[in-house]
DNA sequence: GTCTATACGAGGATAGAC
DNA sequence: GTCTATCCTCGTATAGAC
């Protein structure tokens, strides 16, 4: 019965699989950042898969865990640009080109927003142990960068790691990045070097103290 | 026919109309803020305040209008916070003071807060006069005050004005201060004094620089 | 595992009596 | 201008053929 052919045949069944999926989850992403998880209908992502919402739920059993997959992957890019940063650079520029991975990201409209708190999806979201575990791991590295930051000095040393990590964090969703490229003033670069400046040095002190 | 009682009793009237219409008007803004647009009901709106969901309807046509009322009075109500504020006070601790507000709104789950960009609602709060007006009103005070800190150096020059309104409005759907507040490990008052430092002095600096 | 067709519930809005 | 009862659309999810 050809089993030679199998693994081959299987592995490729599966490679089909895996492509569609990922084609569902581009359109997921999307359409999470164009309209967020509550106004995004499973109608609209098959449409723009171009598949019938039925096969939908082949893939995914419902609508949230489409949602989690969508932000797994983002989190799982997340920690790849984690890893990929210069060693050489300090915990506060590591810090800092995050952040810009994060708003151009956001600006690209490919940064899946999920209602901060409220929602069905939250509670999807920490049932679904992948999830968490990515989340867990960039918690824990960012954490890291922030404590070397605060120890050399680079991060003030008197705020709450905490605080930090999720204003960090809310860059994601940062309405200012949408208000500025709705302005059209601004180009892409400028917004997101002005909402890292803003974010790390506020809006007091100068750009560059000479 | 009693026309001397007419207006007297049309005052009443109105007056128990103006009294019912701010009962449904404080449960959609408790709503706004707890759900946001899309997740809040008409049938919870209803039962939060008490009558019959047909009943809004003779107050308020649609829910997109419900969500603009509800938006208008706050935006009136921060007129008048930012018109009680101390005539002495330096334009920016004006700006602290406001966001102080702001966010402190926000904790005590009493600021309505509508998706950024996207949903139904911002087509008619552009198109619902009140709103924009006291919008208008709004940005040209803090674009005032903003223009005189940076004349006298109290905030930086080199950062757009624009910048810096959209910044502070943002506040107002920070979700760092839902993170911290479920957290647990600060009271509201430290919460509030938190982002009020990040938001103008990043965090980078220090707090008093001595 | 893809499709068409449909069940089913939720929610916005209205009808019509009082 | 308040109620009860209802309409109707939309959206999630499933059934069942191929």
């Amino acid at each position: 019965m050809m089993t030679s052919e199998a693994p081959k045949k299987h592995s490729f069944k599966q490679q089909q699989l895996l492509f569609r999926e990922t084609a569902i989850l581009d359109a997921v992403n999307q359409l999470l950042a164009q309209k967020g998880f509550d106004l995004m209908t499973m109608d609209e992502v098959a449409a723009t898969v171009g598949i019938a919402k039925a096969s939908l739920y082949k893939h995914f059993a419902s609508k949230e865990e489409l949602a989690a997959a969508s932000m797994t992957r983002l989190l799982q890019h997340a920690l790849e640009v984690t890893a990929s940063l210069p060693k050489e650079d300090s915990p506060l520029a590591k810090l800092k080109a995050l952040v810009q991975w994060t708003v151009n990201t956001h600006l690209q409209g490919a940064m899946p927003l999920l209602p901060s708190t409220r929602s069905t999806i939250q509670t999807a979201l920490q049932n679904y142990a992948p999830y968490m575990e990515c989340l867990g791991r960039l918690i824990e590295q960012l954490g890291t960068w922030i404590q070397s930051a605060q120890a050399s000095g680079e991060l003030s040393s008197d705020l709450p790691g905490e605080v930090m990590l999720y204003t960090i964090f809310a860059r994601s969703c940062d309405p200012v990045a949408d208000f500025l490229k709705q302005g059209g003033a601004f180009s892409d670069q400028e917004i997101t070097e002005l909402i890292v400046r803003t974010t790390f040095q506020g809006m007091t002190g100068q750009s560059r103290p000479a």
